[in-house]
DNA sequence: ATGCATGAGAG
DNA sequence: TCTCATGCATA
């Protein structure tokens, strides 16, 4: 059946202090202690003895952002070395931002930095699914732009929202909701990551508000951008990883080979695409005015964290629940439970499948060849919470 | 390159 | 709980 994971993780606590990462506790309870041997010995999981705040590897820096650009942001937290972020050279974003050369006319050096006590917002309500299908319907309101909400990242600190306000980015072509059963789609990118050089370059705009066109990247441009910015990459020599790790040292803002490797397969949300590509932008400057030069690139420790060890779903299980996902995307805890239950499986597995799979059918670039435009996917539509609705 | 997972934020 | 951004681990 399944694999190793099925009943519980490779348990081995430490004699010594196993303090459980985890602050929340209400679903998973055994989870408390996931500590792999494989994890443990490829990062020196540190668990913080002392201190024994479950830092969020990646969310740390939000904090150093409050400080201001003094450097290095970096908190590295009480214990000393066990994640110090070597900025190496502060550049100012500002000014680099300003020269912008190579690319398009995308230049948002209206970066304000706001940061909260908390900054929030990481969910516009507007719907980002769907990105490329741009001409899709011919309805495309104005849609309103919440103004308020400040698209700010909790985790990019900086606006770097190709809006370059926070205020104006919620308007790109939303693939026909549910109820239109009409969508002349006209992406006929055939082949799917890989050959795409349609010509949807219009502006989904309704020629009402937004400032400018040029911050408002469009699912072309994007496609453009990501293509592009892989040629350069690769023939500056640079891996993914490598381009993850610089994007933390100029912008203090890490990823990982993951990201990078999705944003170049336009495998993210039209939102996200947005959000990375000004920064992948500037990386990409950098790199092209440093080439040749010895550009010292860090290697920052990996964070620690235990993760679950990944639960491999056999095929047929798989198989299972892709069928019920054809059912019914979103199933209730009862239908989980049941699932979970007839299939063998944790109810959180499970249940992160089903999340998991949803946000695979949101990005575009479907790995199951769902092109964007071919008609509605499974019968999405939730017919509750305006909260995800974007057209307004 | 991608599958499963974590966690913040919103409802 | 879900969504969404993101990444470790792995095929």
């Amino acid at each position: 059946m399944a694999t190793a994971t099925s009943n519980h993780y490779s348990v081995l606590t430490t004699p010594s202090s196993a303090p459980p990462p985890h602050s929340e506790s209400g679903s998973m309870q055994q989870a408390a202690a996931y500590r792999d041997a494989h994890t443990l010995l490829q990062n020196d999981y540190s668990t913080l003895p002392g201190g024994g705040h479950p830092l969020s590897h990646a969310h740390q820096w939000i904090t150093a952002l409050s400080h201001g650009d003094s450097g290095a942001p970096w908190p590295s937290s009480p214990l000393g070395e066990q994640d110090v972020k070597p900025v190496l050279h502060d550049s100012d974003r500002e000014e680099l931002q300003n020269s912008s050369s190579l690319q398009q006319q995308q230049q948002q050096q209206q970066q304000q930095q706001q940061r909260h006590p908390h900054l929030a917002h990481q969910q516009a309500h507007h719907d980002a699914r769907a990105w490329r299908t741009s001409t899709a319907t011919t309805h495309i309101p104005g849609m309103a732009t919440s103004e308020g909400q400040s698209l700010v990242y909790s985790q990019s600190g900086f606006g770097l929202m190709p809006g370059g306000e926070q205020g104006g980015m919620h308007h790109h072509p939303l693939r026909d909701e549910d109820h239109h059963s009409h969508s002349p789609h006209l992406s006929e990118h055939g082949g799917g990551p890989g050959a795409h050089q349609q010509s949807l370059s219009h502006h989904q705009h309704g020629g009402h508000q937004d400032q400018s066109d040029e911050d408002t990247p469009t699912s072309d441009e994007l496609e453009q951008f990501a293509k592009q910015f892989k040629q350069r990459r690769i023939k500056l020599g640079f891996t993914q990883a490598d381009v993850g790790l610089a994007l933390g040292t100029l912008y203090g803002n890490v990823f990982s080979q993951t990201t990078i490797c999705r944003f170049e397969a336009l495998q993210l949300s039209f939102k996200n695409m947005c959000k990375l590509k000004p920064l992948l932008n500037k990386w990409l400057e950098e790199a092209d005015s440093t080439s040749g030069s010895p550009t010292s690139l860090d290697k920052i420790a990996a964070q620690g964290r235990k993760r679950k060890k990944r639960t491999s779903i056999e095929v047929g299980v798989k198989g299972a629940l892709e069928s019920h996902f054809l059912k019914c995307p979103k199933p209730g805890a009862a239908e989980i439970n049941s699932l979970a239950d007839s299939l063998q499986l944790e109810k959180e597995v499970v249940r992160v499948w089903f999340c998991n799979r949803r946000q695979k059918e949101k990005r575009m670039t479907p790995a199951g060849g769902q092109i964007p435009g071919g008609e509605d996917m499974y019968g999405d539509t939730p017919p509750h919470h305006g909260g995800q609705t974007p057209v307004q």
